[in-house]
RNA sequence: CGCGGGAUAGAGCAGUUGGUAGCUCGUCGGGCUCAUAACCCGGAGGUCGUUGGUUCAAGUCCUUCUCCCGCAACCA
C-alpha cells in the first residue's frame, strides 16, 4: 500500500577513526525506523555516510604518511563495511569527497555569497600574537587577551561568515510553531534558551589554517569549513543543485527525519535551517537528538581495552542479537549502556528463552501431534478472546511508538506477543488435549493460534532482526508478511505445512563467554599498552626542553574556582614567593588532600585566565586514563624553588 | 542564583489530565512436561531523594534543601 515518501537520515560519521559500538548506534535505529517505515508501504530513502574533510583527518594521514585521500578512503571503507555488518539498508551512502557533493556545496557557498548571507568579514580587531587567536569584543577581558592576558592589537584575518542574525527571528518562530521539530523536548529548550534567545553570532564558514576541504571557487587559500560542507549532504545525496535539482531531490526532501547524536542537535536544528531558509528550501521536518550508548559505567577508551566494535559483537552473538540489544536496551531519552553481562542476560531471557523456545515449541508440537500441517482452526475455547486480543494490540502500540522515536517500547510491545503465547499454552494445555482423540479440533485451534500470532511476531519483529523474521518464517512455512495482515487475526492459511524446529538462538554460558572475553580484553589492554603513542611524538633538541623552567613548589592552599567543575584555584610557595595556579584536577582531588604536597611546576607559563582566575603556570600530572588524572608529587624533602631537569 | 533533565523494590526502568504503586532481571516457593535445565503461577521486597504546603485524596501540583546528569563555560 502507497503512503508517500519518507526520508530519513543518520548524521555521516567522522572518518577520522573506525567508530565503536557507540556510534554504530545511530545506524541501527535509523535502519529500524526506515525498514519500518517500508514494511508499512512508504517510498522510503535513507541516507547515511561520511564526512571526510578536516584538520583532524589531515592530520592524522599525515602521521600516517598517507594522502588525506587515502585515509578517508581506508576509513569510510571500514564504515561502510560496519554498516554492512549490521545489516543496514541505506539507499545511499554518501561520500564528502565525491564529486557530486564537493560541486553542489561549491555552487551553494556562491549562490548564498552572492545573494548575501555569506560575507567577507574578518576576525576584527584584536589579535593576540603569541596566541595566534582572534577575539571578539566581548570576549576579551579588561581590553586584553583572555587566555595569556596580554596586549590584543587590531589586525584581522578574512574569513568568510554565514549570516545567522538576519534569521534568528525566523528560526525562533519555527521552532516554536513546530513543537515537534526538536526531539525529544529537554534539547529543544537548551537550544532555544542557550543560543537562539541569547542572540546567535554570524558562523564562520571558512578556513585559511589547513587544505584538506572544499576549496571556495572564488577565493584561493579558503576552504569550506565543515558546517556547510557536512550538512549539506542531506540535500546533495539527493541531487541538490542551486541551478536545478535532481528527480531524487524533487521526490523526497523535505527530510522527514534528521536521526543524529545528542552532541550535535545545535548544528542540526541552527545552522543548518538557517542555511536551508538562505538557500530557500523547505526545513526538515524532525530532528531527533539520540542519547548515548555507554560501556558499563564507565566511557569506551582504547586505554582500557573495553573499546567493543560492531563485528567484534556480531561475531559473538550474531547480527539480529546486536541489533536487538542496541534497539530494546537504549532509552528514549537517557544514556543506556552496554557491557557483556547484560548482553548475555538479554540474550539467553528473552531470544532464546522467550521468542526462540516459543516458536520451536509450537512448531514442534504441530509437527509432533498432526505431521506438520493443521486441519483445523475453528473450534473456540474461552480463553482465545482474550488471546486474541491481546496479541492484535501489539501492532497499534508499535506504530505509536516507532512514530515517537521510542524504539526500545516498540521492541518490547513486539515481545509481549511471544510472552503472552508462552502464557496462552499453558492455558490451553496442548499436550493435555492432545491425549484425547476428541480434541483434536480444538488442539488444531489452540496450535493454529499460537502459530497465527508467531506469524504477525515475525511480521512485525522484520525491522528489528530481519534474519530472524525470515527463520520464523521458513519455520511455519508461511509468506504472508504483509503489514496489514499484522492487524487482523487469521491470514495464516489452514493446510500449511510448517518446517522443522530449529532453534532461533542458541542459549549462551554466561561463565564460559566472560571468561573468554575477560581474556581477551587482558591482551587487547597490553597490545595497546606497547604500541603506546610515543611513537608519534616529534623529537625535541635538550634546547627545547630548556625552555621549560620546572621547579619544585609546594602547594599552601587549595580551594574550589566558583562556576567550574574541574578547576581547583591552588596557591603555592615557588621558593621565591607565592603564586596562584588553576589546575584543572577538581573531580580527581579534593583541596584538603593537597595542601602541604610539593609538585612539580611549569613557572614559565604565559598567564592565563580561567573562569576569573589568573594562573600564573601549571603543575604537572598524569592523564592514567580517559578519565583519571593523577598529580606528580615530589619528595617532601626538595626544597621549594629547585630547578627540576 | 547561566539553561535544562532526573532521584520510584537488590539492579535497570514505566507511571498520561492527582483516585488501590507497576514492568523486566534477580531472589524464594509452587505448577507443568510440548520445548532450548526452557514455559506458567504465586510470595517476599518501596515511608516513590528531603522539608513544608494545596486537596476528601499527591509518585503525580506548589515550596525548602541535598545529590546525580546533560548543555554552556572550562580542563595551562
Amino acid at each position: 500500500m502507497e503512503k508517500g515518501k519518507y526520508y530519513i537520515t543518520t548524521a555521516i560519521a567522522y572518518a577520522s577513526r573506525k567508530p565503536h559500538i557507540g556510534n554504530s548506534y545511530e545506524i541501527v535505529l535509523t535502519d529500524a525506523i526506515a525498514r519500518f517505515k517500508r514494511l508499512q508501504g512508504y517510498d522510503v530513502f535513507f541516507c547515511t555516510g561520511t564526512d571526510e574533510h578536516g584538520q583532524k583527518i589531515e592530520n592524522y594521514a599525515k602521521e600516517a604518511g598517507v594522502s588525506p585521500k587515502d585515509y578517508v578512503d581506508r576509513v569510510a571503507g571500514e564504515i561502510r563495511e560496519i554498516c554492512d555488518t549490521l545489516n543496514t539498508t541505506y539507499d545511499h551512502f554518501i561520500r564528502t569527497t565525491d564529486g557530486y557533493h564537493e560541486r553542489a556545496v561549491q555552487k551553494i557557498f556562491k549562490k548564498l555569497y552572492d545573494q548575501g548571507d555569506i560575507y567577507l568579514g574578518a576576525y576584527e580587531g584584536n589579535y593576540c600574537v603569541p596566541c595566534e587567536s582572534f577575539f571578539t569584543d566581548s570576549q576579551l577581558v579588561d581590553g586584553r587577551c583572555p587566555d595569556c592576558g596580554g596586549e590584543v592589537k587590531k589586525a584581522k584575518e578574512e574569513a568568510y561568515f554565514l549570516r545567522l542574525s538576519k534569521y534568528q527571528k525566523r528560526l525562533e518562530e519555527h521552532i516554536e510553531s513546530h513543537p515537534d521539530f526538536i526531539y525529544p523536548e529537554a534539547r529543544k529548550k537548551e537550544m532555544l534558551n542557550n543560543f537562539i534567545k541569547p542572540g546567535l553570532q554570524d558562523l564562520c564558514v571558512s578556513r585559511t589554517s589547513f587544505k584538506w576541504g572544499i576549496p571556495v571557487t572564488f577565493d584561493e587559500g579558503h576552504v569550506i569549513y565543515v558546517w556547510i560542507d557536512a550538512l549539506s549532504n542531506y540535500i546533495t545525496a539527493l541531487g541538490y543543485d542551486p541551478d536545478g535539482s535532481g528527480e531524487n531531490y524533487k521526490k523526497y526532501w523535505p527530510a522527514d527525519a534528521h536521526i543524529i547524536g545528542k552532541d550535535i542537535v545545535r548544528f542540526h536544528t541552527i545552522y543548518w535551517p538557517i542555511m536551508l531558509m538562505a538557500l530557500g528550501e523547505p526545513l526538515p521536518k524532525q530532528v531527533y537528538g539520540h542519547p548515548w550508548l555507554l560501556m558499563g559505567e564507565n566511557k569506551m577508551s582504547k586505554s582500557k581495552g573495553n573499546v567493543i566494535y560492531a563485528d567484534e559483537l556480531v561475531r559473538r552473538f550474531g547480527v539480529d542479537a546486536v541489533r536487538y540489544y542496541l534497539l530494546s536496551e537504549m532509552p528514549h531519552a537517557n544514556d543506556g549502556s552496554i557491557s557483556y553481562e547484560t548482553m548475555i542476560d538479554r540474550f539467553n531471557a528473552d531470544l532464546a528463552n522467550t521468542l526462540g523456545n516459543l516458536v520451536n515449541r509450537t512448531v514442534a508440537m504441530v509437527n509432533k501431534y498432526f505431521g506438520g500441517v493443521l486441519p483445523e482452526k475453528d473450534v473456540k475455547g474461552d480463553v482465545d478472546e482474550a488471546f486474541i486480543a491481546d496479541v492484535l494490540a501489539a501492532a497499534p502500540t508499535a506504530e505509536k511508538c516507532y512514530d515517537e522515536f521510542k524504539i526500545a517500547d516498540a521492541v518490547d510491545a513486539v515481545m509481549n506477543v511471544a510472552k503472552r503465547s508462552n502464557k496462552y499454552i499453558d492455558e490451553t494445555s496442548p499436550w493435555a488435549l492432545a491425549k484425547n482423540e476428541a480434541d483434536r479440533g480444538r488442539l488444531s485451534t489452540v496450535l493454529y493460534n499460537l502459530v497465527e500470532a508467531i506469524r504477525i511476531l515475525g511480521v512485525l519483529i522484520t525491522p528489528i532482526m530481519p534474519d530472524t523474521a525470515d527463520k520464523i518464517f521458513a519455520q511455519i512455512g508461511c509468506g504472508e508478511r504483509s503489514y496489514e495482515s499484522a492487524f487482523t487475526f487469521g491470514a495464516y492459511p489452514v493446510g500449511t505445512k510448517v518446517g522443522a524446529p530449529e532453534p532461533l538462538f542458541q542459549r549462551i554460558d554466561a561463565a564460559v563467554m566472560l571468561a573468554e572475553i575477560e581474556k581477551e580484553m587482558e591482551e587487547k589492554a597490553a597490545a595497546a599498552k606497547n604500541a603506546a603513542e610515543i611513537a608519534g611524538v616529534a623529537k625535541i633538541g635538550i634546547d627545547d626542553f630548556m625552555k621549560v623552567d620546572l621547579r619544585v613548589a609546594e602547594i599552601l592552599e587549595a580551594e574550589p574556582v566558583k562556576k567550574a567543575k574541574k578547576l581547583l584555584k591552588l596557591t603555592l610557595d615557588d621558593g621565591c614567593g607565592r603564586r596562584t595556579v588553576a589546575s584543572g584536577i577538581a573531580k580527581f582531588y579534593s583541596p584538603d588532600e593537597l595542601v602541604g604536597k610539593k609538585v612539580a611546576l611549569v613557572s614559565n607559563l604565559k598567564p592565563a585566565v580561567l573562569c576569573g582566575v589568573e594562573s600564573q603556570g601549571m603543575i604537572l600530572a598524569a592523564d592514567c586514563a580517559e578519565d583519571d588524572v593523577k598529580v606528580l608529587f615530589l619528595d617532601q624533602t626538595m626544597p621549594n624553588g629547585s630547578k627540576i631537569r
